[in-house]
DNA sequence: TCCAACCCAGTTTTT
DNA sequence: CTGGGTTGGA
């Protein structure tokens, strides 16, 4: 069972890769471990040069997770460490646990888990929680999540007075964030930028907003790693002891670090620095002073603690060879698409000049996509100059040309996707190995509307994440509060959800009472009940509040810590809230509900489970069953599919318009990587879209092709009419031939939805010029007027409508007029029309819409 | 305190 | 055109 979200797809390492060429190599597989077989001699040299500095280039599709994890096996194998001593550090949860379980494979689980390998944050959470004294926290500190931390600035600006609708909050936390990813303190923002927020005050801000963070026992992400680099810094002995213990470091997706992530990395890298042996300065070093010194007149901290673009360069001569631990990054400059959030590709590209006589491998053998996918990704990409350089090759058939399709408007795009996906399927693809990789995640409503309206199986990747879901939150919140009555984030939170007549005004009272006797707001609440300054309603409900967390805190030492999360939930009210919530998502958050409960079944007691939840929990694994996915390039980077669709190839949007004005030149490269990344997505087939108009903010505007599509390779690439017959075998351009299609498969492939795909593609690519005026997703097209001129010319058409009608009259659909039904992405409704297996429903929420019977279910 | 009518702004996302 | 957030009335 594999699913596109399973691990095992994370990165290609293809059963039917190759045994190492070279005479050599393959003389020395013959001889080495088990595990070096089947290597090439490059993965292999990535895998053997175990000392000194390694920058691994792994071009997509290359084996990377391979190399990573076979290095591993590797070092353990040859005993050049145990366990405990690689640091092994990953960006997602997903990777970690990918690399975990292929390190578990490849040796039989003979090695007790790797306790150093897991995601930057984490790690840097769990040497925090060691030292965290040493940043005015305790151990057992919450890691706040951006509501929290949203929340919190509000109430900053609040206490400044500043309009927070000119200075909004998220854009102070997108700043501080920023700051963070630089490695930057307060005291180290320079002036200019801190200066930029609320006429002067963001520093201010950022200084009071560490503060309250102290106050309230709370780190936020950037905190996980900016401490541990102050910690480094201010403490050498504890430095000494980190750089001791990891003998070997393994990062992956290296062109991803940002520069509080690269500092980190530079000072656990370091030799153990020996206090009789004089280390050379390196660049972690050399910010050391100006961080130790705070109290330090300013203007020396700023020259030198902003590193901006990157940090200081290291002078030549500055560090032998023998100074730098074994390091090994792994990554790809062409596949760098995060630079908006902080990510430096500079570090990549400087890798052989931070780490002097750095060994450089470059894996560019790529075992995934065919001939021409792989031209055209890399046709494209060679027009950046930021790079270093690769060039993917394949010994596999050049496979179907790329091809690009221009159609009318975007809603013609859908349908022509939608129309070939179904031609796919009929041709035997799996929709799993089916994806739509769109720019940005509004282009995809219109696929979803044109699946539910096919009634074809689709899933979304991406979008919120599980923990983020408000309902976990919530959740998340009810049980902070029970494990530290002092999380006025988390009470504060919960405090009127669900809606216990506690408001605005009940809140501010008590962060006066609280501030002025500096106290938390539940102990404020509860020394407030005892007066009357609330109205007796409040004060009742306040009341309530506070005595059933007592009961929980109680409970606590009695029940075990799932149990304890149900009991929560269901006394505060919190699940019913959600069950008499009508909304179409109201089961689905339930269930998540469910799932978050059943979740913590994996921790010992509700406090380790509150302390790793916000690092390591993500989205639920999904469904198994066969199903077209849907995502953004970005949420598609290390995934890959047999077929794909890249739709929205258009100036403005793709490349962004927004990138180009907000980057320049280096937001035009990376946007070209994002396109690099989504073609060599496609193992077999990778399908580009243009439409000459699009809805943008509800207007129509005509657009221009992307200039990508200029900077693709003529020989790898075709182009086809508005629904290409030829990308699937036909003979291209409309008109008979593809008339002729239509009825070939008619007769077998018959669902109504294809038929009305068939109405709806002549339509909107022949007779007339818009499709504009259809509403998304309904039906209209089938039994339009104009359907009549379609009908005339050709038979087949009109057989199929024949069906269609005839299957209409029957009583075939199970439900009746005025029925209650769910759907999963409307929600509760009322039939208000049927037409054979097509139902119009009045939906409570998303108002009046035509879908497939199929999709709902009785209410 | 709550809900409904307005108004405005509007990529990409992990931890 | 949508959704989120704010404002105004009950």
């Amino acid at each position: 069972m594999i699913r596109m979200t399973e691990p095992s797809k994370i990165t290609g390492v293809p059963d039917h890769q190759p045994a190492a060429g070279g005479i050599a190599a393959r003389a020395r597989a013959s001889v080495g471990p088990k595990y070096l077989s089947g290597l090439n001699p490059e993965q292999r040299e990535a895998v053997e040069t175990l000392d000194g500095p390694v920058l691994v280039l792994a071009g997509a599709g290359t084996g990377k997770t391979r190399v990573l994890t076979t290095r591993i096996a590797h070092i353990l194998s040859q005993g050049r460490a145990r366990p405990a001593e690689i640091l092994s550090v990953t960006f997602t949860n997903k990777a970690a646990r990918e690399m975990k379980h292929r390190l578990g494979q490849m040796l039989g689980h003979a090695v007790e888990g790797m306790p150093w390998l897991g995601t930057f944050h984490s790690i840097g959470g769990r040497i925090l929680r060691v030292h965290a004294e040493l940043a005015q926290l305790k151990s057992n500190f919450t890691v706040l999540d951006v509501d929290d931390q949203v929340r919190l600035l509000k109430q900053l600006l609040q206490a400044e007075n500043i309009d927070d609708k000119r200075w909004p909050a998220r854009m102070l936390a997108g700043l501080i964030d920023g700051w963070k990813n630089r490695g930057l303190m307060p005291s180290q923002v320079p002036s200019g930028e801190a200066a930029m927020f609320a006429n002067g005050k963001g520093g201010k801000l950022y200084t009071s907003y560490q503060e309250r963070l102290k106050i309230l026992n709370a780190a936020d992400f950037g905190d996980l790693l900016l401490e541990n680099i102050r910690i480094f810094r201010e403490h050498p002995d504890i430095l000494r002891q980190y750089q001791q213990r990891f003998k070997f470091i393994l990062v992956d997706e290296y062109q991803d670090t940002n520069v509080a992530q690269y500092l980190w990395l530079r000072l656990l890298s370091q030799a153990p620095a020996s206090p009789s042996f004089a280390s050379p300065r390196l660049r972690g070093e050399a910010d050391t002073r100006s961080v130790a010194g705070e109290g330090d007149s300013p203007s020396t901290e700023l020259v030198e603690a902003a590193p901006h673009p990157s940090p200081l360069p290291v002078k030549d001569g500055e560090r032998e060879k023998n100074h730098v631990k074994n390091i090994c990054c792994v990554g790809d400059d062409d596949q760098s698409i995060y630079g908006w959030r902080g990510a430096e590709v500079d570090n990549i590209l400087r890798f052989e000049h931070d780490f002097p006589g750095a060994k450089v491998i470059r894996l560019e053998r790529n075992y995934r996509s065919t001939g021409h996918i792989l031209a055209a990704a890399s046709h494209l990409i060679a027009h950046n100059e930021g790079r270093l350089g690769k060039t993917l090759r394949t010994e596999d058939q050049d496979g179907e040309k790329v091809t690009v399709t221009g159609s009318w408007d975007s809603e013609e795009e859908a349908r022509g996707i939608g129309e070939e996906i179904e031609q796919l399927q009929r041709q035997g693809e799996k929709l799993n190995e089916i994806a739509i990789l769109v720019r940005a995640s509004y282009q995809m409503r219109e696929f979803e509307d044109r699946f539910v309206t096919l009634g074809l199986p689709y899933r979304v990747i991406g979008g919120p994440r599980f923990y983020e879901r408000a309902e976990i939150r919530d959740a998340l919140a009810y049980l902070r509060v029970i494990n530290s009555p002092a999380d006025d984030l988390a009470f504060e939170r919960i405090v009127n959800t669900p809606k216990r007549g506690l408001g605005d005004a009940t809140v501010q009272m008590l962060h006066d009472h609280a501030r002025k006797r500096r106290i938390p707001l539940f102990e404020a609440a509860r020394a407030v009940i005892e007066t009357d300054e609330l109205k007796p309603k409040a004060r009742g409900s306040l009341r309530d509040l506070i005595t059933q967390f007592d009961r929980w805190r109680a409970q606590r030492e009695v029940t075990a810590h799932t149990d304890l999360a149900q009991i929560v939930l269901d006394e505060s009210g919190y699940t019913e809230m959600w069950q008499k919530d009508r909304s179409a998502d109201a089961a689905g958050r339930l269930e998540n509900l469910k799932e978050l409960v059943r979740s913590m079944e994996e921790f010992e007691n509700l406090q380790g489970f509150l302390e790793h939840i916000s690092l390591v929990m993500d989205r639920e694994g999904g469904a198994e069953e066969d199903a077209v996915s849907l995502m953004t390039l970005h949420s598609a980077k290390g995934l890959e599919f047999d077929n794909v669709f890249l739709p929205g190839w258009e100036e403005g949007l793709f490349p962004s318009q927004r990138t180009l004005d907000e980057q320049g030149r280096a937001g035009l490269e990376e946007e070209r990587r994002l396109g690099h990344v989504g073609l060599t997505r496609a193992r077999r087939r990778a399908m580009i879209y243009f439409a000459t108009n699009r809805r943008i903010h509800g207007t129509w505007s005509t657009t221009i092709p992307s200039r990508f599509l200029d900077e693709l390779p003529a020989a790898n690439v075709e182009i086809t009419e508005s629904k290409g017959g030829s990308a699937w075998g036909g003979t291209g351009g409309f008109g008979a031939s593809r008339f002729d299609d239509m009825e070939a498969f008619g007769s077998s492939y018959s669902t109504p939805g294809w038929q009305r795909a068939q109405a709806n593609r002549n339509r909107g690519s022949g007779g007339r010029s818009g499709g504009v005026e259809e509403e998304a997703g309904s039906f209209s097209s089938s039994s339009s007027p104009d359907f009549g001129s379609f009908s005339s010319r050709r038979r087949g058409p009109l057989t199929i409508e024949g069906e269609l009608v005839a299957k209409s009259t029957g009583t075939t659909s199970e439900f009746a007029l005025g029925d209650r039904v769910f759907h999963q992405k409307f929600g509760y409704g009322r039939v208000s029309k049927i037409d054979g297996n097509k139902l119009t429903i009045a939906f409570d929420k998303a108002g009046e819409k035509k879908v497939v019977d199929s999709f709902v279910q009785r209410a």
